[in-house]
DNA sequence: GTCTATAGGAGGATAGAC
DNA sequence: GTCTATCCTCCTATAGAC
């Protein structure tokens, strides 16, 4: 029972974090989603912070999760593009909260809290080697740096254009995921004047 | 004076929203940063959220500006390549204002704000018709909705992986502008398995 | 652990003198 | 148009009964 309220009022946290932000998220607007008093909320989380904190801590095990289910023997690049669609129908669902701007006090809140920065870890080491195993296999262009590539990856879970496309209302979920995994990976530049060589 | 005042004071909530987002930033900070007293802002501009449109409309037309400043006869490709760019390099450089979370009263202000609108809607058409002149020339990629593409360069100006690349400080801003310039515009796949044809 | 009620403080905005 | 001083609302957090 406890267990569950924990669940409730985190994934009230989650929404209300993708939707506004830290800074404009409040304690009330939580406590009225999950039906609660608000001091009730404080018995579970010490703080506004621990509050968010916990809802990251929560996305970041549902990415291991995720990181866990996809077959060890498909190629790297194919997991890649796997992982960065997954994060972005996370997104377009409302369920990825937004990055903390720079000097949020929930940045420093995330960086002192171990189950967030061991999940951070964890998913950064697995991605982290397919990259350079894509990067070795000729996928993925190994002239730009890994952490490069690694921080594009994570960019890409909260790139406003998604967002925009999603306002538009003119391309379903889907077709946004498609579109944006496509500049994201093939970029922008056509590759008209570009001819694929046969490898065989 | 008046306009030398109301300058320092744009650049002061500038930076402060480059920094902090709308939500973080306080008009205290702003008085502080310019050195006057906080009612005194408050003859200037009448809300916090007219002093960031304001700041937003300073950057739009340095965005403008700096549109104008492109030849008209190089490549609509070359001439997208730079906008990006010169984004990324103010956003670097901490001039850059966030975007207001999809909830903010500042959207609500922006929207409803001539000046920024203006500006918005002309860097879109100028911007526009570029990418469309790309694509037709097979220099972007045609399959591309010029929408999506639009948007993925607006959004190249608030990319966070700028900002964590700056925080490894391995790179040099300029090294980062090319890094990310080239993830944007030729993707994170390789080309190696494509073999450029020569147009001649 | 849930509630009502409230403390405590930050921050947006204004009053009014100069 | 600048200042000091103040208002007032909103928000985080806590007290204390049940």
């Amino acid at each position: 029972m406890l267990q569950a309220r924990e669940t409730a009022i985190i994934q009230a946290v989650n929404r209300l974090l993708a939707e506004r932000g830290f800074e404009a998220m409040t304690v009330d607007q939580v406590a009225i989603e999950v039906g609660i008093a608000k001091a009730s909320l404080y018995k579970h989380f010490p703080s506004k912070e621990d509050l968010a904190a916990a809802a990251m801590v929560w996305v970041m095990r549902r990415a291991q999760a995720y990181l866990a289910t996809l077959p060890s023997d498909a190629s790297p690049m194919d997991n890649l593009r796997a992982v960065v669609g997954w994060t972005m129908a996370l997104k377009l669902a409302g369920e990825m909260p937004s990055l903390p701007s720079q000097n949020s006090s929930l940045r420093a809140a995330l960086v002192s809290n171990k189950d967030y920065m061991d999940g951070l870890m964890e998913v950064s080491d697995i991605l982290g080697a397919w990259i350079e195993a894509a990067q070795s296999q000729g996928a993925l262009n190994a002239k730009l740096p890994a952490i490069a590539v690694l921080y594009t990856i994570f960019a890409r879970a909260c790139d406003p254009v998604l967002e925009f496309l999603k306002m538009g209302q003119q391309y379903s979920d889907e077709e946004i995921v498609e579109l944006v995994l496509s500049t994201c990976f093939d970029g922008l530049g056509s590759r008209a004047n570009f001819r694929q060589e046969t490898n065989g």
